[in-house]
DNA sequence: TATGAATGAGTTTTCATTCAT
DNA sequence: TATGAATGAAAACTCATTCAT
């Protein structure tokens, strides 16, 4: 990712709300040139079409969710509790606070025909590091040996599952609605996770 | 529900596929008019507005939708199996075979903004009624007495929680993705089912 | 003129009314057949275009108003009192009771650039005809055989004019203006006949 | 008023003939863009919107007519006769001269619904002025001390509603009836004035 | 006589993009 | 780097008119 001058960034920063709330489609670059406090046309001296822009606030919003990914699963690394629990509970905080987030989502569920592939591409490794921390995480704590490769894939699919899950909640519904869900399928992620391990040894539940 | 005329609904049905596929503000009347068979300005003859025109699709497709789920547990009333599993099995089916639910998705997560609260409220009454045909079947079933309300109320939200979870995986991922997820969502959530039942009596299983 | 069936005539009631408010540009075929209770292809069983009806209307407005001021004159015929006062006098309540009078003014003084001839010729008629009756007035009152007959056509020109001016003011003024302006004209105007007999006689005023 | 870049000027120059000649909604945008060498398109780098067009075409026509006003009466200031002479005399010449009155009058008469209340208190600061002029003249010259503020409220009325009759007269009708009007209504109000002052002193008179 | 449906031409307006400065 | 001006293309929408029924 090449290095953005300060207009340039501004414009983008300024650019990734935009398109977030109102979508490609919707959005118009007159607007987000205001706002950027320059004229339409000073876009085109930053940008060569609305299209890159597009795509460099796409990567920018890639790369600011996948250094908070990280943070948070390394964050988590010391504590108990089911892998992955923090990222999930901190999802509506972060969803609230980042218009990248927020940008991601809305883009990656209806892309613009024209760059599908691109995005679907960048979406579909930000999903896989997501699933990359999951596996080291639940396979650093409790699963060590004994949980065969299949059965961890199917936990890790699971638990992609449940962060789509949580991300739609958060798209179109209330954060009561989420709280709920969050609960939900925490629960039952946890006492499918507890059944590998066997009662016997007490198995680990999300806990809120 | 008013009655549409033979050409109103030929251009409703056009209008679903195009909407779907480009979201509103990227679909143009003049395309739609055109594969409907008449130019454009004949379209006013049937809508007043590309406003209404969109409105009145998305209450056909929620009517559509609403009698599909209504088919699909009625069909699943006889069956064993965990309750809700029928439907899950025939969405990916259903989503490739019905714009009307590809068009309410789309819309639902990002309606335009105008009319949020029509839409908002439309396709919470349609989640609703999932919850409520899953609750039906799962109290019908196995749960028979022994569960609690607030148990029962934390199975329907997962079950919504995975309708999501799903419903995304189909607009975004591709067909095996869309199997991998259903398998590890139902293997979790009749883990956790079973775990209410107890493991004396055996617990039920999604079998795929 | 053509004699109109019970429905076309309705059609003009109700086509008085909006071309006078609206002109001609800014009137909707649509919007005058619903007004009448039709649909708006109805129309053209009774007038073969816009123009035909604005025509028509043109027409009976035009009769309308020819009806008036012959009543309006008659009824001042053994009146005292300056000529052609009572109509000035009643011209405020006229303009307000008469869509027709409203829509002559203002397609007179602005016709639709298609049919300007026809329209000027037919309001220059309008006009005529009140010059006829002033004159008519004025002959057979008080300026009996002394009065020159260029003396004559001044006032009968002096009178037009008046009249126009209180038809400007009803137009773009309130009420009140206009009772002041049909005072100050009314002044002047009777000053200046009283002149043409001598203050030996005792000229006539206006009173109001 | 604020001030217009050239191109913004060429525009309202040429909008003001087109508006003058076909008033509000007979008027294209379209054309109005070619005439001033330009697509439509570009109209919108200058002005926001047709109205945006019309009122400030509307704020020039008003300013230009007012410094007229004002050069006609300063003219005049000299010269004897009865005040406001030299205007009602070069109205016909100023109207075949100047589209901005031309513009002001159709606009003032019969102004767009939207801006009704901007075109006639503009249009009424217009005429207020005018009669200012005229009671200054009229104060100034003949009238000195001996007329009661009330006689010269009336002379000022009559004086507005000569000067809105040869309006309308400029409007509808032809050079010959202009004139002829013009002389009729001097006379009539000379006739008046004179009166004002007695027959000894022997009264003003308009001539022509 | 009335109308539902269709349509060509035209409306105002928006937009991404270009280019000379 | 920034911008004013221009523009082709397209948007949604309106309208008078036609025509089969």
């Amino acid at each position: 990712m090449k290095q953005l001058s300060p207009s340039a960034s501004n414009i983008c920063f300024v650019a990734v709300e935009h398109f977030a709330d109102h979508g490609y489609d919707a959005s118009s670059l007159n607007e987000i040139a205001v706002r950027a406090g320059m004229r339409k046309a000073s876009l085109y001296a930053h940008f060569v079409s609305k299209d890159e822009l597009f795509q460099t606030v796409f990567e920018i919003a890639l790369e600011h969710e996948h250094q908070y990914i990280a943070r948070c699963f390394k964050e988590e690394a010391g504590h108990m509790g089911v892998p992955g629990q923090l990222h999930l509970e901190r999802l509506i905080g972060r969803y609230e606070v980042s218009a990248h987030l927020r940008f991601l989502l809305r883009t990656a569920y209806f892309p613009p025909a024209d760059i599908r592939t691109v995005i679907t591409t960048g979406f579909e490794a930000y999903l896989a590091r997501i699933r990359q921390y999951f596996q080291s995480a639940a396979q650093g704590k409790y699963m060590s040996a004994a949980v065969q490769p299949d059965e961890l894939e199917v936990f890790c699919d699971a638990y992609l599952g449940i962060v789509d899950s949580l991300h739609v909640e958060l798209i179109y519904a209330t954060p009561q609605g989420y709280v709920k869900r969050l609960a939900a399928l925490s629960r039952v992620f946890s006492d499918s996770l507890s059944m590998l391990e066997g009662a016997s040894r007490g198995g680990v539940r999300f806990v809120r």
